[in-house]
DNA sequence: TTGACATTCTTACGGCGTAAGAGACAGAGT
DNA sequence: ACTCTGTCTCTTACGCCGTAAGAATGTCAA
């Protein structure tokens, strides 16, 4: 009978979930040491046995976050144009999953493993459909890019209140931005019209440039 | 005679200002309180005269970085492409003037009449060109997106070592990808190729859906 | 001069990341 | 059974942070 352990049986991966699993309740800001400890019946310090420091755990949340990306590799016959539009709607689906980590994925260079085979296998669809590799590495580099530009505004914007000193101005200096307000700019289900808008136009855009 | 003044003669403008050149100059991570006190000769305590808080001191410098962001107005002949062309070039120079608010800027809401008034230009453009309201404020938000999250992938890749970890995968098992490094991909130069594709890309494809 | 007000400093609190090392536990080899 | 070894955990401490509260100092108008 072991009611009471003293050891905590934590692995690298329960601490990673247990500090995502932190974020997605309190927000990144509260993600500390010693909260993470405590919410894992354990000192700060130990935590130190499974990550080297603060800055590697935040680098596994984003590992975490972005491996869970699905890049369409088993639905092989769909084109190019049908892998990246797969690849931009699985990121952003696992961003604002996790709208902490979402800065933390926008700033940290992704160096693993995981998250170079989701690259690789969009790419090779690429060039199978003519691109240079190059050019199409650039291409999925754009269309991440959008998508973590995208889900930064949306996922900045749903906390409280969306932007107090902005009603603070008089808005008729700004006619083109009172009507579109008016007209319902702003609201939740905007965000995906405004997404599917650029993602649409960046894959017809890109249409035009296949050799 | 005032050879040691005892008031510093501060203002909100020189405390943004000096935040900002400490903010180039060091990275984001180094600007405290106590350390732009001291940069201004003063004790931390004293800035909170000139501002609430630590958090409106980093809006102060988004605001900063963003009202110098130029949208082309004078060039008045220049079609609705160029105007969004303008917005994200200019957006991106001042961006990549000071990296290390670019995740700010990211992430803060704009709410200052200086971003509103650079929006509302382009956004008038595009309705001058046949777009509604809504679509053109989509639009706008759109090539903005794709510039800020080009920006901090530049910028982020930008400081020390690219990425050490990436070296030790093995790079047989991403043939496109390894080709692609091999090809240059990730070079400075490639960060321009890389920018001019996306916006390419996105305008044509807008320039599909004019009404 | 006298007040009123704006500006600056002093002190203090609670929180943070983490360096250094001591202590407790588990399993292997004897 | 005992010790050794290495893994896990805790304790203590340091220097940083943002900022609350209020006392001191400067400036200028009446």
């Amino acid at each position: 009978m072991e009611p009471t352990a003293k050891r905590a049986g934590l692995t690298r991966e329960k601490v990673l979930r247990a500090a995502l699993a932190l974020t997605d309740r309190d927000g990144i800001e509260k993600l500390s040491m010693r909260r993470l400890g405590t919410e894992l019946g354990v000192e700060a310090m130990t935590l130190y046995h499974y990550v080297p420091n603060k800055s590697a755990l935040l680098d596994g949340l984003v590992e975490l976050v972005v491996s869970a990306v699905r890049t369409g590799e088993d639905a092989a016959r769909a084109d190019w144009t049908g892998r990246l539009r797969d690849l931009a709607d699985s990121l952003r689906t696992e961003l604002l999953r996790h709208p902490g980590v979402i800065p933390l994925v926008a700033t940290r260079p992704v160096g693993t493993a995981a998250a170079l085979r989701a690259v690789e296998a969009t790419g090779a669809a690429l060039v199978a459909a003519g691109f240079t590799p190059v050019v199409a590495l650039r291409i999925v580099n754009a269309v991440a890019t959008l998508v973590i530009g995208h889900c930064l505004a949306e996922a900045a914007t749903t906390p409280g209140h969306p932007e107090p000193p902005a009603a603070a101005l008089d808005l008729a200096d700004f006619p083109a931005l009172a009507a579109a307000t008016a007209a319902g700019l702003g609201t939740p289900a905007d965000h995906d019209a405004r997404f599917t808008l650029a993602l649409d136009a960046l894959l017809t855009g890109l249409a035009t440039t296949r050799p």
